[in-house]
DNA sequence: GACTGCGATTAAACCGATTCACCTGGGAGG
DNA sequence: CCTCCCAGGTGAATCGGTTTAATCGCAGTC
C-alpha cells in the first residue's frame, strides 16, 4: 500500500504511529511534543515512525481536547478594496508569526450577512475574532458576542463596549486635512461621500464642522453630500457641488476612492484638481501617489492597522484580563499636487 | 450563572442542550439536523433548548466525525497585490456560498516558507488547498501534496501532474499584445520584468520571441530585462534600456506594476509613455485605468480566476474521481493612451 | 531480602459532536 | 389474542488527539 493509497482511504493516526514505535499512543503523544518525561531514544524512534508513515499532525482532533484553534477569525467588508487588502495582510503576517491561521470572511456591508457570517466564526470555534461592524451593527450584539470569544474591533467608535478596538485618528486627521485647506485660503470646502449611517462618516463631519466653526466659518449643510464609497460616488458628487449656485473650491473626501472620482468628474467639467479645485483625500492608498495630479490625503497605514489589531488579539488570549486597550494610530498628511491650487 | 458566566467558564454542549430538552445526545443531533426521525414536538423542545442556554454548534468537533471541515486553504505570495486581493474576494464569495471558510495564509515567495504553511494547512486539516506554487516549487513536492488533499493550482504550468488548474492564457495575450505593438510599428520591442525561475514568465517570453520570429524579427536578448516585480523594478529596467546603444522603442512588461515603474523611468529620462514609447501592461489591476497616461494591457480578470479555483476545488470534493480540469481563462487586450506612439 | 525512590511508560478518561444498531410501545392484520 | 411492523428514541462506539493518575522496572538503602 503506498502513501497516496493510504491517504485516500484511512489517515495515519498517531495510534499506527505508536503501533509502528512500539509505544502507546500517550508516549508517542508526548514525544512529539516534547515532553522531557519521554526519553532521547524512544523520542527518536517515535520520529522515526512519523516519517517512514508520512504521518500529519491533527490540528483539529487535538484542539477539541485542548480547546485551543489557533484559529482567528477577521470579518471585513471586502477584501478587494486596497485598504483592506493591506490590513489583512498586516493582521496575516502577524498572526503568521505566531503559528495562528487566518479565517478570512466578508460581509459586502450586508448586516444580515455579517451576522450569518459571526455565527459560521463561532461554530468554527475560532480562538478570536477580529470584527469591522458594517453600518447599523447594534451595541447589543457586538456585547453579545463578545460574551462567545474575544473580540476586536476595527472601529473605535463603540466605546460603551468593554472590547479592544484599533483605529485612526479621524478627528486629528480631519482637522489637519481641512485646516491645510483654509491655510491655502479656501472658505467654501465641500464634505464628500459615504453614508450617514457610517459611524466613522460621522465623526469625520463633525470634526470637519467643528474646525471650520473655529475658524469663523459657518458650515454649509449644503456642502456635505453624500453617496456610495466609490468612483462612482466622487463623480457624482462634483456634478452636484458644481451646479450650485455658490461652488466649493475645494472638497475634503471620505476616501481616496471618492477623491478620484471627484478627480474624475471635476476633469469631465473642465476643471482639474490641483490647478482649479483642491481635492483631499483619505487613506493614502497605493494608487494615490499614482494619479495625476498626485492626490494629497491623510495617511492611515491600514497594514499597521491590520497588525496592530492582531497583536492586541494575541494579547487578549495570552491575558484574557488584561485592561481593555484602544489603539488610536496617529494619520499625517501627505501633502501632494491635488492641492496645488491657491483660492 | 448568566450566558457570560457560562460561556466563560464551561462551553454549553449538546449534552446540555439535550438535558434541558429531557431527551438523549443522539436524538438532539437529529432534531437539530432535521432528521425525519424525529417528531415535530420533539424537535421544538430541541430548538427551545438551543435557545434558552444560547448553544454554539461545535463544527471543529462535528468534522472530527463526519471527517469533512468545510475548510479550504489558499496560499498565494501576498494578499496587498490587488491582483491576489480581486483573487481572493472571487475565491471567498463562492466558497462562502457553499458554506466553506477560507483559510488565508502568505508565503511572500518564499519556498520554506510555503512548505511550512503546507503542512500547517494539512495539520488544520483543509477539505482542499488552492495553491499559487512559488517559484522553484517542485513538480515532485506537489505530486506528494496531491496524495494528502485536494489540490487546485493557481498555474497551468505543472502539466505532468494530475491536478486541476486555473490560469489565464499567457500565450494568447502575449501574441496579441506583441502583434499590436509590432502592428504600430514597433520593431525593437523590450520584454520587461519578472525572474527567470518564474514559470509564468519563462512561457510569455517564449511566446514573446516566437511571435517576434514569425514576423522575421530576431528577438535580441539583450532587450529581455529581468527584475522584481515591484515599480521600483521597472524604473531601473528602463533606465538600462535607454542606455543601450539601440535602445528598444516599445515595452512588453511581466505585469502591470511593473509597467507603472517603465512609466515613471521614462519619465524620469524626459520620455512620456504613449507618446515616446509604448507600454504594455499585464493584468489589468484596476489604477491601470488611472494612470496618466492610462495602460494598455492585457486584462485577466482576477476576480474570475479566484471563482473558477473555487468553482474547481468544490467541484472536487463532491467528485473525487471526475476528471482533471485546467481551465484556461481567455486574455484580451485593453487598449488605451500607453501605446499611442507610433515609432 | 524487603523497601523506597524515581524515571519512563501506559491505560483510560476526555473533548463534543455523529451515527449505527438496537429498543420500545402501540396500532394494523390475521 | 398473538405477531409483526414501524415511528420515534436511545446507548454506545467513534473520530484523533491530550492529559492524568497509575504502573513498571530497577538501582540504592538499611
Amino acid at each position: 500500500m503506498t502513501k497516496a493509497d493510504r491517504a485516500r482511504r484511512q489517515k495515519v493516526t498517531l495510534q499506527h504511529v505508536a503501533d509502528a514505535a512500539k509505544v502507546s499512543k500517550a508516549t508517542a503523544s508526548l514525544a512529539l511534543s516534547n515532553n522531557p518525561r519521554i526519553s532521547e531514544p524512544t523520542r527518536q524512534r517515535v520520529l522515526e515512525a512519523v516519517e517512514a508513515l508520512g504521518y500529519v499532525y491533527n490540528q483539529r482532533a487535538a484542539s477539541l481536547r485542548t480547546q485551543r484553534s489557533y484559529t482567528i477569525g477577521l470579518l471585513i467588508k471586502d477584501v478587494s478594496n486596497p485598504f483592506n487588502a493591506e490590513l489583512t495582510s498586516g493582521a496575516e503576517a502577524i498572526l503568521a508569526d505566531h503559528d495562528y491561521s487566518l479565517v478570512l470572511a466578508t460581509t459586502g456591508a450586508d448586516l444580515g450577512k455579517q451576522s450569518r457570517l459571526v455565527q459560521t466564526m463561532l461554530e468554527r470555534d475560532v480562538d478570536g475574532l477580529i470584527l469591522a461592524p458594517t453600518a447599523r451593527t447594534e451595541t447589543q450584539s457586538l456585547q453579545r458576542l463578545l460574551e462567545y470569544c474575544p473580540l476586536v474591533l476595527l472601529n473605535p467608535y463603540y466605546s460603551a463596549l468593554a472590547a479592544d478596538c484599533v483605529g485612526m485618528d479621524d478627528e486629528q486627521g480631519t482637522v489637519q486635512a481641512v485646516r491645510h485647506l483654509m491655510q491655502l485660503g479656501h472658505r467654501r470646502i465641500a464634505f464628500v461621500g459615504g453614508f450617514e449611517t457610517d459611524l466613522t462618516r460621522q465623526r469625520r463631519l463633525q470634526s470637519y464642522r467643528r474646525i471650520l466653526q473655529r475658524h469663523g466659518i459657518e458650515p454649509d449643510p449644503a456642502l456635505s453630500v453624500t453617496g456610495p464609497v466609490t468612483r462612482r460616488g466622487g463623480f457624482d458628487a462634483v456634478h452636484q457641488l458644481l451646479t450650485m449656485p455658490a461652488p466649493p473650491s475645494a472638497a475634503y473626501c471620505y476616501s481616496d476612492v471618492i477623491a478620484f472620482g471627484v478627480m474624475l468628474g471635476l476633469r469631465a467639467a473642465g476643471l482639474e484638481a490641483g490647478r482649479d479645485f483642491a481635492v483631499f483625500g483619505f487613506d493614502d492608498v497605493p494608487e494615490a501617489s499614482l494619479w495625476h495630479p498626485s492626490l494629497t490625503t491623510v495617511s492611515t497605514d491600514p497594514r499597521g492597522l491590520g497588525r496592530a489589531a492582531a497583536q492586541l488579539m494575541l494579547r487578549r488570549i495570552s491575558t484574557p484580563d488584561a485592561p481593555i486597550n484602544r489603539v488610536i494610530m496617529p494619520s499625517r498628511l501627505i501633502l501632494r499636487d491635488s492641492t496645488a491650487a491657491l483660492v
